[in-house]
DNA sequence: CGGTCAATACGATACGTATCGTCTCGGCGC
DNA sequence: GCGCCGAGACGATACGTATCGTATTGACCG
């Protein structure tokens, strides 16, 4: 195809970049699709819905975007931006607000109902999926870690704390009340987890007195 | 629930039920289902398909189920039957051998990469999310919370544990790695959750020794 | 400098396929 | 015969591809 001797090409947005161009489209694209992600959510959201929306061809889109996955996780990975943590220093209060945030963010937001459709579609394709961990998954546990590596510091916690499982387990608990048991998500929930994970204090019933 | 009225209606299968002509038909319906569910996926499972395979006409299948969801729903209820657990009446031993059945049945089996795409379509549909927790979910956890509950008897767990909650975690440990974090799923997870859940003691980094 | 031009991304839209869920058909078992 | 059956035609919708003519761009030339 390219003959010409001198042409500087394909290096990701360099200075030639074929994205400088395409600016307005990429960028009207990309707002579109977040927009319908939160109106009709991930399984509704179709290609054409969303070129309609910008005011773009489907191939347009289709020519930076291989499949609709493809295009919500770049679309989600500009919204889950930053809500900065509070990080008072005391690992049971940081600890309990990572565990909130959870909840708000798979619960109570409508941004919970879209992962398991889109968690469907990266099961089909590892090299999007792991896009979607470095890019969406990863600031977010970062912080987290952050947090639990000062306390090991402190020692609060052993050295050798597999900080990823014990991240694991609140947020798969959390994702699994919302997305199968549909049991509650609540304040009370959070306090449970924390509480085994700190304490070591299994789950029990909140008395009501 | 019971609706005082004349019909009878939604319960399976009586003798007067219409079911009876179709005995065939819905039979073979099912069995379709279930094997394409291994062989395609749920995403890939088309009501057209399971007509064609089931030599049977779409409407036939539209005649008794609503969905595609609703369809995988009661095929997947029927082969999630038994496989009867141990049951040594060693709290410990238990608990680990049903985390290992939840590991086999999200991770190795070919069920757990359903699950996604099937939650998806259950979050739209919250009747035929409580059949399928009633259906597939609650056969699996009620025996662990005889297990559960046997271990209370004994005095070996709070009276007032949350037994949900603590089945909760550990399923939703391992399905989170299984379909969001594809972090490893093995033999030791499934320690280091019991361990967590028994001994309070929080997980660390297997050592290599 | 400023004008020209090939390259190419653009919006639009037509295309063929797939699947949906609905709907009519004869046919045949009860 | 009544009514459920299998078959499949049907209009929708969305897919992903292909092809228009246009608009913008950066490189080159004058």
């Amino acid at each position: 195809m390219t003959i010409s001797g001198a042409s500087k090409e394909l290096p990701p947005a360099a200075a030639g970049d074929p994205r400088r161009r395409n600016a307005r489209a990429h960028e009207a694209i990309l707002v579109a699709t977040s927009e319908l992600l939160t109106e009709v959510g991930y399984a509704r959201l179709t290609i054409e819905g969303v070129a309609a929306r910008a005011g773009v061809g489907k191939a347009t889109v289709y020519r930076w975007w291989r499949s609709k996955a493809a295009l919500a996780v770049e679309a989600m990975s500009r919204r889950f931006d930053s809500p900065l943590p509070a990080e008072t220093g005391d690992l049971r209060q940081d600890l309990l607000d990572a565990v909130r945030r959870a909840i708000d963010g798979l619960a109570r937001s409508p941004e919970g109902a879209l992962i398991p459709a889109l968690a469907a579609d990266l099961m089909r394709d590892p090299t999007l999926a792991a896009q979607f961990r470095e890019q969406i998954l990863r600031p977010r546990r970062s912080r987290v870690i952050a947090i639990l590596r000062k306390a090991i510091d402190r020692g609060e916690l052993p050295a050798n704390v597999d900080v990823d499982l014990l991240m694991d387990v609140y947020v798969g608990a959390v994702l699994y009340r919302v997305v199968v048991s549909g049991e509650p998500v609540d304040e009370s929930l959070a306090e449970q987890l924390v509480s085994l994970l700190l304490d070591g204090k299994q789950p029990v019933i909140p008395s009501v007195d």
